[in-house]
RNA sequence: GGGCGCAUAGCUCAGCGGAAGAGCACUCGGUUUACACCCGAGCGGUCGCAGGUUCGAACCCUGCUGCGCCCACCA
């Protein structure tokens, strides 16, 4: 089915159509990534908003594709290397990355295939990696824009580095954890100019250029200006006063490193201290001496003895817990290093991405995240984009034999010549993939895409990418495209949690995989499972039991469509005027009417789980258990004009309904309805629209008396203990009666009544208060009427009536309560009131009526 | 350490100033001619705790407790 919606062309935009565009660009999954929870939620809402956009007469856009992601991609084609005993090193540059494409060509994009199963129906026609030319194009175009603009610039910085990955790792790409350590205290220098200092990372000790202490701690003042020698080494360095510095932390003087600590290097930078480098990029040390070579975490404790032969230790090593960040790729401890980098400077970019959402060009959906959004944006670091990788975007900066930098754009020749070498590193995956939205429409070229499809519609992500992704997009968008933000709505889904609300991971071993859901309960009950747990911005708990609760309503769907069918549902004629049917036929198109609006409603304020919780309610509570009820009565007993006006009645809801589901179920709607109209299909149908005409406020009180009484007289029978099926004989009357009494036959088929004979003879009787009066139905149990059962049920009401009485004349005996609610309340409890004490009347004349037991 | 959010029926969640709701689970009864992946009936909550505002608070304010997330350079 899903082969021949995309053989048919239904999910290719047409950039020239006359239609209104409707486009949405996918987060594009790691080319290394399978689906997961996460993927299946948010396509599945994708997916919704386009198919129902494309129904309503849009022209629908949805654009499909990949990120390279840089480390992962690399990591993963290095170990497969590394199975067959070689490094990247030995291929060399070109050979490498040549066989990540090969890896690529071979195992990426399985995510591709697991989207076609879910029914994503996504534009495969216009698929983009983001490696693709026009992409790197686009990333090159920016690169060199920026440069010229200044917003591009290369500095020396402590930035964290993987030692194990060889390469700069912006913020994000660190994890930070709570780990032990051990703080040691060391005293450096002799006698009356001896200081001590304490640290978890003893061997930077050997980087060390002064000392630091805060300007106002007295018991120091007198050593700031001074020299202390440097134990190990015989290096002097001074000692200096920095606000930096927490007096109440240790012993309140702290080792100064700035070649190897962030904190180290700005003091380094306020006090012009020189920046010693005392480790390679392998985080192995390279000071001449007896530890050089040796990897940081052998170096610590040979430092800490060394010093400990000289006396130096003055303080034990105590425990200490103390946060550490890890690469978020390979958990290798990050080392902060000295580095030459490139960087983007964010400031302006971040505030005009933010203004993008102050001024309302960008909605975000929950609003309540806007805040979090200003806050990032707000405080927002440069950003570190050069990647000693070699699977990326090149950066295209050439370096000249006399210290010339050359940007070279896209359309430029690189610099020729003796001496000109291209830097070596990649730029950072958010770079490219930031440029998502207007990449992969064509940009730097007009095209037809972007004039029609930009900006998209709605970007759809978890809330936990808001910051690193979102942020990123609209600042190269708004930079990039004269001020256009690069979508007009962005919605943010929860995080799906596993059935105890833990967040799933693969360590944990908690982790549902959406692929075994579509095997075990189809792609339409995961869909559906998915949809009704999205609330905005809300995480979401998953249990199997949802996703066969979706599959029930699955098939209580189709079960409900043959019934149907079989009985002659057909849309082939249309509607008959509500003169026409009857109450109960215009009840539910009544029904119908609002359940349109209601959902359209709530798919535009991105309520998807309101939406799918209104459809099951509708479909399960509305149309199978009362509508098909009564309409058996209506093709069964009903003549023909009868028969036919409920089949169409039948057919046309049943129409909307699969319509209004297809969103969210779109296998199932689709053969259903192809059934049921002979339509082509329902990906190309079109959106309902309320039947106009149909609503009918009496209609809708009858109908609800009807089941009121239905409940009731179903109740009393299950408290006297009748079997479901056993015919009882019974005779209704009353004013309440009388005003239902059409839908006599369909009461009576409802409860299994059977008409009273002449000989009846009531042995129960039962009250009923409905809007119209009070319905009375008395039943033959052939004498037979458990009175215990009776009297409990008449208590267990009267308790209801009496409290609700007392409450009621409570606060209508509230003097402040009086003069000061609003009329319509005090009204409403007025009227509760009165009921109250009719019920109550009632319940007791009863009571006393029943036979002693 | 800073910021944000959440605490409502056994579970997952709606409700966010005027009568405590849904689905699932549970109990009871069912050979009702669409469906047992079903039908019907029922049980179940001083809305985390303590104050305050209000005629009225699950809902607004303050504090506390317990979770969760994001950010973060206290050696």
């Amino acid at each position: 089915m899903y082969d021949r919606w995309v053989a048919a062309g239904y999910f290719t935009a047409d950039a020239s159509s006359e239609k209104p565009p409707f486009s949405i660009v996918l987060p594009p999954p790691n080319v290394t990534g399978s689906l997961h929870m996460g993927h299946a939620l948010n396509h599945t809402l994708m997916d919704a908003m386009s198919r129902r956009r494309r129904m309503q007469g849009y022209e629908v856009l949805w654009l499909p594709g990949m990120d390279h992601a840089g480390i992962a991609t690399q990591n993963v084609v290095e170990r497969q290397l590394a199975g067959e005993g070689l490094s990247r090193h030995d291929l060399g540059r070109e050979k490498f990355v040549e066989r990540v494409w090969e890896w690529k060509a071979e195992y990426g994009g399985k995510i591709l295939g697991q989207m076609k199963r879910l029914g994503d129906g996504v534009d495969w026609s216009r698929e983009r990696f983001t490696m693709d030319e026009n992409l790197s194009r686009a990333v090159q175009t920016v690169f060199k824009n920026f440069f010229d603009a200044g917003l591009i610039y290369r500095a020396e910085r402590i930035i964290n580095w993987c030692p194990r990955c060889q390469t700069a790792l912006s913020d994000i790409e660190v994890d930070h954890s709570d780990d032990d350590g051990e703080l040691v205290s060391i005293r450096y220098g002799e006698g009356d100019n001896a200081i001590v200092v304490a640290t978890t990372r003893a061997e930077t000790m050997l980087g060390d250029t002064a000392v630091a202490v805060h300007p106002d701690d007295e018991r120091y003042a007198h050593l700031v200006g001074t020299e202390v020698e440097l134990p190990l080494t015989g290096r002097k360095i001074p000692i200096v006063a920095d606000k930096h510095v927490d007096p109440e932390f240790g012993t309140g003087a702290v080792k100064v490193t700035p070649a190897h600590d962030p904190n180290d290097f700005e003091i380094g930078r306020r006090h012009d201290l020189p920046m010693l480098t005392i480790m390679n990029e392998r985080a192995e040390i390279t000071a001449p001496g007896p530890f050089e070579g040796l990897d940081r975490f052998e170096a610590r404790p040979a430092i800490v003895a060394a010093l400990r032969e000289q006396g130096r230790i003055v303080a034990e090593k105590r425990p200490y817990v103390h946060a550490v960040g890890h690469c978020s790729r390979c958990d290798t401890v990050v080392e902060p290093r000295l580095s030459l980098q490139w960087w983007v400077k964010v400031e302006e970019l971040a505030r005009a991405a933010g203004d993008a959402v102050r001024d309302g060009r960008t909605k975000i959906h929950p609003a309540e995240l806007e805040k979090r959004y200003f806050d990032w944006v707000d405080n927002m670091h440069d950003w570190t984009i050069s990647r000693q990788l070699w699977w990326g975007h090149r950066i295209p900066v050439w370096y000249g034999p006399d210290d010339q930098v050359v940007c070279v754009g896209p359309d430029e020749q690189p610099p020729s010549g003796e001496g000109w070498t291209q830097d070596p590193d990649v730029l950072d995956t958010w770079f490219s993939s930031g440029l998502w939205p207007m990449s992969t429409m064509g940009w730097p070229s007009a095209t037809a895409d972007l004039a029609k499809f930009y900006p998209t519609s709605v970007l759809s992500t978890g809330y936990d990418i808001l910051f690193f992704w979102v942020v990123r997009m609209m600042m190269f968008g708004v930079q990039e495209m004269d001020g256009v933000q690069p979508f007009d709505h962005v919605y943010l889904h929860g995080l799906i949690r596993d059935a105890n609300g833990k967040k799933m991971s693969k360590s944990r071993g908690n982790v549902i995989d959406p692929l075994e859901w579509m095997d075990a309960y189809g792609a339409d009950a995961t869909r559906f499972t998915l949809a009704r747990g999205a609330n905005p911005g809300a995480d979401m708990a998953l249990a199997d039991e949802w996703a066969a609760g979706s599959r029930n309503f699955c098939t209580k769907l189709w079960n409900a469509s043959k019934f149907a069918m079989m009985n002659g549902a057909s849309v082939a004629a249309p509607l008959p005027a509500a003169s026409e049917l009857t109450e109960a036929d215009r009840w539910i198109l009544g029904r119908l009417g609002s359940l349109v609006s209601e959902v359209d409603g709530l798919f535009e304020d991105f309520q998807f789980a309101k939406v799918a919780g209104a459809l099951y309610q509708f479909t399960w509570n509305e149309l199978c258990d009362w509508y098909l009820e009564l309409a058996k009565v209506q093709l069964y007993q009903g003549d023909s004009t009868r028969v036919a006006a409920t089949r169409s009645v039948l057919g046309h809801v049943l129409d909307t309904v699969l319509r209004l589901l297809h969103p969210f179920i779109p296998f199932i709607t689709e053969k259903l309805w192809t059934a049921l109209t002979g339509g082509e299909s329902l990906v190309i149908a079109s959106w309902p629209t309320a039947p106009a005409g149909y609503a009918d406020t009496v209609a809708d009180a009858r109908i609800a008396d009807v089941q009121k009484l239905v409940t009731e007289i179903r109740r009393f029978r299950a408290d006297q203990g009748l079997k479901p099926g056993q015919k009882v004989a019974a005779r209704l009357s009353g004013a309440g009666f009388d005003v239902v009494s059409g839908h006599d036959d369909a009461i009576r088929s409802l409860v299994r009544l059977t008409p009273a004979e002449p000989d009846f003879a009531a042995s129960a009787s039962l009250e009923v208060a409905l809007a119209g009066g009070v319905a009375v139905v008395e039943l033959d149990l052939s004498g037979t009427i458990d009175v215990a059962a009776e009297r409990k049920r008449l208590q267990k009401d009267l308790g209801v009536a009496q409290k609700e009485l007392a409450q009621t004349e409570a606060k209508l005996g509230n003097e402040s309560f009086i003069a000061k609610a609003p009329e319509q309340v005090i009204e409403k409890i007025k009227t509760r009131r009165a009921t109250a004490a009719a019920d109550i009347e009632r319940i007791e004349s009863r009571l006393a009526a029943l036979p002693a037991s």
